[in-house]
DNA sequence: CAGTGGTCTAGACCACTGA
DNA sequence: CAGTGGTCTAGACCACTGG
């Protein structure tokens, strides 16, 4: 395995390490269960310092696709490479999976926070909030019923833009950026309307997901209430024990 | 905000540090949106270097309970603590709150391996592996239908032991240690049969997960096809952006 | 025993933020 | 500008693993 550093990049030395150590497992370079070297002849090999190795393989540890024991070695882990879930939106997830997604807008109007919205913002209840009711397609199928609510000042977007673009990307254009969610998924049956909207019968079951996303600062930057068809989604997710 | 370092502890001190944020952030002396001290600061008062610091500090980012900006600081997120879903198993989790799990195994039995579980344990086609196939109840009521696999070698335990405790306790009690897990939830109505195991009206909406988890060494230890009332249960999940 | 990763130190320079 | 976190170095000692 060879690996090629820019010291003049403004991309970290460990993260391109790390990066380089992915794509030798994407190619089936390393294969698994095979081991790498040391950290100690990686560092010295690459002309790193050994923290600097150590963060570089603990990237990949944290993402599954290494495991390493004391006294062992490191080594890489069998199964398939699964793309963990990140903190993306579903329509970016859409795109970089080629299924064209579009978006339709029901609803998009400020009123007064809810006790149980303003709760979920942590906002004064009545204070003022944008509510989004979208219906997300993939390849012109319905896929999702997406309901949204965000504090009024920070939806500077127009109803166009949101038939354009994902709400995420709109909001990293205008600088907000969102940094924790935190998720709670869930499953019942879709009512009438709901199933109308979405093209399935009346009784199917549905995937709900409420999310709350934190930005930069740590205050609560959107409140989402989702419906997603079942039989044509689903959440992949990668635990990784915390050492 | 004081913190306690014992240096003669195996506890790491970067995570005595942690802990004792976090505990702070629990009993509402850190309020969400406060500033902690620079991590300087913090080293030299705590007699720590600061990479140390960094670490510690480091553990909250990554659960999702600081946040920090260059040229800012850190802070405490706004919201409440919402415990991040950790490595463990359904039994694990109603242990912990409370809700007395009982379990009845339904079958327990060695067989060769289908290729389809073959794949998604890693192992040859027509290996031994044991299928499990349980109920788990919490407070007297069913909650979910486990179906599980796992290489023969690995499941040295009685159907009487099964029923005491959950599959990851008995594992590590052998000495089987799961590092990684890679999951999918989905949704579906439940068959004649499920509903009728788990005591909910035939159609109605059950949540499924499959999961593959995987050991020390990286190989697969046990691959489960689980399904839950959607009634009572549901994943929480928190998700932090990858610095 | 030799080899591995886990922890910790004491510094250094840089990039970004806000006033 | 001063203050913050982000990256990186060159060492040190320890704990665990296997033969």
């Amino acid at each position: 395995m060879d690996i090629e550093l820019d010291r003049g990049s403004p991309v970290p030395l460990y993260f391109q390490v790390a990066r380089q150590i992915e794509q030798a497992i994407e190619r089936g370079e390393l294969v698994p269960g095979s081991r790498l070297e040391n950290e100690i002849e990686l560092a010295d090999r690459l002309g790193l310092s050994r923290p600097t190795m150590r963060r570089a393989i603990q990237e990949l540890v944290s993402k599954g696709l290494l495991v390493r024991r004391r006294g062992i070695g490191t080594q890489v882990v069998h199964g398939q490479v699964k793309r963990r879930v990140e903190l993306t939106s579903l329509h970016d997830d859409l795109t970089r999976g080629n299924q064209h997604p579009t978006t339709r807008v029901l609803e998009h109007e400020t009123r007064p926070a809810s006790d149980d919205i303003a709760v979920h913002l942590g906002v004064q209840p009545g204070a003022p909030v944008v509510r989004l009711v979208r219906i997300r397609y993939a390849q012109d199928e319905p896929l999702a019923i997406l309901r949204n609510w965000l504090p009024a000042s920070l939806a500077s977007f127009t109803t166009a833009e949101l038939e354009e673009r994902g709400l995420y990307a709109l909001l990293r254009s205008t600088g907000v950026h969102i940094r924790i969610a935190s998720q709670r998924i869930g499953a019942r049956t879709a009512s009438g309307e709901e199933a109308h909207q979405l093209g399935i019968k009346r009784g199917a079951a549905v995937l709900t997901m409420e999310r709350t996303a934190y930005g930069e600062s740590g205050s609560a930057v959107e409140f989402g209430a989702h419906i997603y068809r079942s039989d044509n989604y689903s959440f992949e997710i990668t635990l990784v024990e915390r050492s």
